[in-house]
DNA sequence: CTGTTAGCGCCTTCAC
DNA sequence: GTGAAGGCGCTAACAG
């Protein structure tokens, strides 16, 4: 393996002069520029970066936890932040809490070890509690999940707005005994269920809501207990992706046809969604925008460590579809 | 930020005997053992990570390649792999090839700088031709994707073997002419494409066969074409679940069903082939047994680089649903 | 514009 | 059992 020493004899040159060639510092000849080029060529040179960042202290790595890989949402934000990064010469240490806080607080602990120039988080619940960005060595920007106070920078939904639009057409709909289960362990949940409340609410009907984990299992368990309600509600509501995957399931199980026996609504478009006859209807989450926006908020406060603390909603984008409709007088 | 030198200082001690309490080293008297951890804990020291693998010129980091992180299949991989690494102090850097052998290159290349300790790849076909396990400076274990001559440590599924049991099961149920659309990008899409005309074969029947791109839309696209076919295939086979998707679509939007208009079968247990009435009959792949396999193979390897070729070879599940039911007479 | 040089923080012989 | 000192490979003053 080359080392700059053996680059710099090579182009008969010091070894400053290859660094700020590689460095791409203005100030060095054409000559001198092109034989350390040649140089770094002919001998495939490729600078140690374990050296570099112990002497530039930096390392250009942004770390990216995500609360469950598992989840379409966070691989599809994992793919932006990707992309995005690569394109400015950054790495990227992903880590994936599986929604628990002690290994996201592993994780966040690996960042400060590993240095990282900055970190894009989607933090459960406790960890959001009494969150400060200043609290770390970097900068942190918050995706997906986030309380209404600004304590970071952060790109969310319009968790609120969406949830008051999908109950709210649900309730056109003729469906007035909507059921919402939402998952505890994310700010997110909660604000949807805040959505789906005022909606009721504001067409003065009762709100009635089931706290769930936010796991397939434990939603499809929580559907299956309240499907022996009596009367059945018009409506199942579901604040996530995994967890409308449960509801399903638990329909499906139960023998309940949708919309005839009951109706259907959630969060995130995933491809089955429109399998599943007659299609679900849900709230569509512009995902890849949410983690490009959210590596650029990054790569920005980065550059500008002073600016103020900015916050980027995203609108949801309601898809209706067979499960909501129009229910038989 | 503490340095081991202030942590010397503090603990009344050298710097030679913070760093050997903290390797572990032997030969340390009890009584600065515990001054050097005492010192390490007041001080909240935490050894640079940069400097440390300058030194020790290692980095315990392991690289992680994937085809394409949307398909759950490697996001599971991904999960078992980090789980396994983390338990023993490794880090792990995620790439995403999306398939495409340039990106591919270029993580390797990354890793490569990143001076990892050892890679698991899962490589597209142009990267698996004339792939050699020994051009690279770290070891590497090959998962889901690798050809049957063994040019490198690999974990994979009985894809030959699979695809023949899937391919079976249909003609069993009555279904003869079954058309097989397999993914162009892997070696595993053609091993599973030799698994179903052998069991076509055996029959003494002819093999149909629809090479594409192993993405869903270029699935669908391409059997929503044969969908005009008269008369219409008995069944429809993926080789693999993005594969699957599409086909499902297809079918949906083409206003078949299956089984009655025509059966469907393919790979990959995803949740939706459950809910998706009447049940789509699969392989199911044990995923993360695979992911888990391949560290392990990979660590065994790094702990004995001499040490003969393995090839770890998994058995898919047959699991039957209703998309496959007896073809009526 | 270019070269010399002093470390970045740590590990590891080598003496004691 | 412990400490002193050299150097891993690189960047960034600084001097010329």
């Amino acid at each position: 393996m080359a080392r700059i020493k053996e680059v710099a004899k090579w182009a008969g040159v010091s070894v400053a002069s290859v660094s700020r060639v590689l460095a791409g510092h203005a100030g060095v000849s054409e000559v001198t520029r092109q034989r350390v080029l040649e140089a770094v060529k002919a001998l495939d040179y490729r600078p140690d970066l374990a050296a570099r960042r112990l002497r530039s202290r930096r390392t250009d790595t942004i770390g990216l936890i995500v609360s469950d890989i598992r989840n379409p949402f966070f691989t599809e934000i994992s793919r932006a932040v990707e992309d995005v990064a690569y394109q400015h010469q950054m790495r990227v240490i992903l880590g994936n809490a599986d929604e628990n806080p002690e290994k996201e607080a592993l994780y966040l602990d690996l960042m400060r070890d590993e240095n990282v120039t900055g970190v894009i988080l989607s933090p459960t619940l406790p960890t959001l509690a009494g969150f400060r960005a200043d609290d770390y060595p970097f900068p942190i920007v918050l995706v997906d999940r986030c309380e209404r106070e600004t304590v970071a920078d952060a790109v969310v939904l319009d968790n609120v707005d969406a949830a008051y639009r999908l109950t709210a057409h649900l309730i056109e709909q003729g469906h007035r005994r909507n059921l919402f289960f939402y998952g505890t362990t994310s700010a997110t949940g909660r604000q949807r269920q805040e959505g789906y409340t005022a909606a009721m609410a504001a067409h003065g009907l009762e709100a009635q809501v089931e706290a769930v984990l936010a796991t397939v299992d434990a939603a499809r368990a929580a559907a299956t207990a309240r499907l022996n309600d009596r009367p059945l509600p018009d409506a199942l509501i579901a604040s996530s992706g995994l967890i409308l995957l449960g509801l399903t399931e638990a329909l499906q199980e139960a023998g309940l046809r949708f919309p005839g026996s009951i109706a259907l609504a959630g969060f995130d478009d995933m491809p089955w969604t429109r399998l599943v006859e007659p299609g679900i209807t849900v709230i569509a989450q512009p995902t890849y925008d949410l983690g490009q926006a959210a590596i650029e908020l990054l790569l920005q406060r980065i550059a500008q460590p002073e600016k103020a603390r900015r916050r980027v909603v995203l609108r949801g984008e309601l898809r209706e579809r067979g499960s909501s409709a129009k229910r038989g007088v």
